[in-house]
DNA sequence: TGGAATTCAAGCTCACAATC
DNA sequence: GATTGTGAGCTTGAATTCCA
């Protein structure tokens, strides 16, 4: 049986995050690296004709030609990391919307040959370089791996279906749209999550004997804008209340943000004071739900383990 | 009044659903 | 089967507000 949630809590509170938690590293290279670097000669050939042939005054049916052919390549699955595709950015607009427009994506490309230098260089750093710009939009799922990992290393068992959930007595699965879905939720359980995002998917379903928890994980490093929202999210699901005594709610949030918002906050920073103490408030009012870091994650799944 | 905190707005990828 | 649309989950940067 899990403690006190305040127990948790305090826990979390003695056991910031480390700044770099090596589960949230996206070391290897892009397993397409290789097309991502095709596509971009591709386009950096076809640009450099195209300034050759306007320089040479070519016919304008022949360069419009070359323009349709770029227009294909631009709109290519592995196309998305080209020097065109970033000066794209540059020109108050973006990729999805001139892949739409190809007048505009012309007048894009002849700025761009007016005013950058074009080689036909396309070093794998570099391509690499930009996609691992883009790596925190992947920490989602690694979140989730990192918890599934935790649990399976304590004894519990990833299961794939409902009939294995009902058949396992410690097990984990993981939301999804095909087999653990919120409707199914009910089908199985008789149970709706109430949050006020309509269709909210949470992340994962522990069981533990007769009891359900089922977790929301959250990983962030920063805040502004989205992220209070995502931070709303958590406390929300705090105050969640089933008619079941068998079923509690756990917020997990990792990350940096979270040593910020569990540790010493400064006077001035209202905002994070409120969203603290509105998770002490929900935490002493509703005991069947949890709010972990990733030490009072551990302690937890330690304690249920038994 | 300057720096910190907060808010606003936008971008990108991935996976999946809906439509053609 | 291909294309288009949508939602989740994150980061970033600029603008605005707050306060010592």
């Amino acid at each position: 049986m899990p403690k006190d949630n305040l127990h948790y809590f305090e826990i979390s509170k003695d056991n910031p995050e480390p700044h770099l938690d090596e589960s949230y590293f996206v070391i290897d290279n892009h397993p397409k690296l290789k097309e991502h670097i095709k596509a971009i000669k591709e386009i950096k050939e076809i640009l450099i004709t195209i300034k050759k042939l306007q320089e040479n005054k070519e016919d304008i049916v022949v360069i419009e030609k070359y323009f349709k052919k770029l227009f294909e390549v631009f709109n290519s699955t592995y196309a998305n990391c080209s020097e065109l595709g970033c000066f794209v950015n540059a020109c108050d607009t973006t990729r999805d919307l001139i892949q739409k427009d190809f007048n505009s994506f012309k007048e894009i490309t002849k700025l761009y040959i007016k005013s950058r230098k074009i080689n036909d260089k396309v070093p794998e750093s570099w391509v690499q370089a930009i996609l691992d710009s883009n790596s925190s939009r992947k920490k989602g799922e690694l979140g989730e791996r990192k918890l599934v990992k935790i649990l399976t290393e304590k004894g519990f068992i990833e299961v794939k279906s409902w009939e294995e959930l009902h058949r396992k007595k410690k097990c984990v699965a993981r939301f999804s749209r095909e087999v653990f879905s919120n409707s199914s939720l009910k089908d199985n359980f008789g149970i709706k999550i109430k949050a006020k995002k309509q269709g909210k998917m949470l992340d994962l379903i522990i069981k533990d004997g007769k009891k359900i928890f089922l977790l929301e994980a959250k990983h962030l490093n920063v805040g502004g804008g989205e992220q209070d929202k995502q931070v709303s999210e958590l406390i929300e699901i705090l105050n969640l209340k089933e008619g079941r005594n068998d079923f509690c709610y756990i917020s997990f949030l990792d990350g940096t943000y979270s040593n910020r918002l569990l540790g010493e906050i400064q006077k001035r920073s209202k905002k994070m004071l409120k969203q603290r103490k509105e998770i002490e408030k929900f935490l002493k009012n509703n005991k069947r739900n949890f709010w972990v870091n990733t030490a009072g994650f551990v302690e937890f799944v330690n304690d249920i383990k038994k």
